[in-house]
DNA sequence: GCACAACCGGGAGCATAGTTCCGCTTATAG
DNA sequence: CTATAAGCGGAACTATGCTCCCGGTTGTGC
């Protein structure tokens, strides 16, 4: 499958393109979509060569790094689904993709401006689908969820939770707060019917063909601008 | 005040203006803050250097989209003031910033990726939270909403709806179920006391000013991360 | 109707950021 | 130890998009 078996690439190349890795996490957790190439570089100590050589594209390199996140996520799911109580496997997940996400600008960023899974982290992505439609079914059936919630809705709503988390910065009490706000929304004892039916996957994937177009990776480039409707 | 006794504007000049403001915050609106000049100018019927005379830079006509829709918000706000009903006054008024924004993608992305507010808009903002305070205090008065919210708690809310309401696009009936659940958290019969204290806008103001520049410094802190309420 | 200057269009110029290339360095095999 | 080529750094190249400018057009006052 690979060609590792002809040539085993050289030890520092390798070595190399693991720091690279690391800096990008770093820096686009911290910094967000809008890292430059160069910082990344000179965070990992090597020349933006190196940097592109690994990563045939700026894209390429952000996708790799969004894959590694994608797998400590579905990690985190596989914890979940071991917890008999599906009430608090449910609560903790939830609190955990947000918190990760909180800790992961990137992964927010993308969640909210674009939609495609990258890479061949596709077989991931259908893993942790998978994992959270159990969670939410399990949640459900043990009466900690409201019915009228689709696996794809809580998706969803991360983004919200998410986006809010990353204003937050780093206080985490404001995260809990928000995020307390919207698990108490989701509990199945509210009187308020959703209106609608709950969202699947594919549902989604199918609004978001097409509401796309306009979702491009490497978004805006301005600095600053508006505050809220504060 | 204005020079505008003394030099009138010559017609077809101020036609023109009025056609870039209206065709830039359509394509803000359906397309995001990454639109370009020309695309603007085609959409007005004017060549770019016309948008850019009137508009000393993007960043500048950006500014007066916003300063607009800012002022839009506020005279929602002062409808919703109007209502006898506090809670309804209160539901109506989120309901209504949460489709604005959805309609408006700029808005929402505005608020969440960056925090200073442009122009001169600040006598807007100042006014519209004053009306966000009062309708929080007279909800809760009223008991329609949970007492343990600030208004400025209210803003990341709605940062975080806004999103997922972007995400959702068109579809207003998605808008409607992600709204549901959050306003649903925000009832005053949860049992779940939120940590922290409610958050005013001072505090918001201080917390986004420092998280802005220092990006978040988030090493590992603890592996557990937030806990499911009980 | 005429003169003046405000306004217009769109191409040139400039800044930013990603990608490519090439001569030098250095790990690795024999 | 030497030969070889993988890997390295960073300058040059390229692409994109905002801003400025200039020659022509057109509204406006007389």
């Amino acid at each position: 499958m690979t060609g590792a078996v002809t040539r085993p690439m050289r030890a520092d190349g390798r070595r190399n393109r693991q720091r690279v890795l690391e800096a990008a996490a770093a820096l686009l957790a911290e910094r967000g979509l809008k890292v430059q190439i160069e910082e990344i570089a000179q965070r990992a100590g090597v020349g933006v060569g190196t940097v592109c050589r690994n990563f045939s594209t700026k894209e390429a390199l952000i996708d790799t790094v969004l894959a590694g996140m994608c797998e400590e996520m579905l990690e985190q799911a596989r914890v979940a689904q071991a917890d008999p109580d599906a009430g608090h496997a449910f609560t903790s997940f939830v609190a955990n993709v947000a918190d990760f996400q909180a800790r992961h600008r990137v992964l927010a960023e993308e969640m909210a401006t674009t939609v495609d899974m990258p890479t061949g982290a596709v077989k991931i992505k259908r893993a942790l689908r998978h994992a959270v439609e159990d969670l939410v079914a399990r949640a459900q059936d043990a009466g900690a969820l409201r019915a009228d919630i689709g696996p794809a809705d809580l998706a969803m709503l991360f983004a919200g939770i998410g986006h809010a988390a990353a204003l937050a910065g780093v206080d985490s009490v404001l995260r809990q707060r928000y995020l307390t706000v919207v698990l108490d929304g989701l509990r199945p004892i509210h009187p308020t019917p959703l209106p609608g039916i709950p969202l699947g996957f594919e549902e989604l994937d199918r609004l978001r063909a097409r509401g796309r177009r306009t979702a491009a990776r490497v978004g805006g480039h301005r600095g600053d601008a508006l505050e809220g409707p504060t």
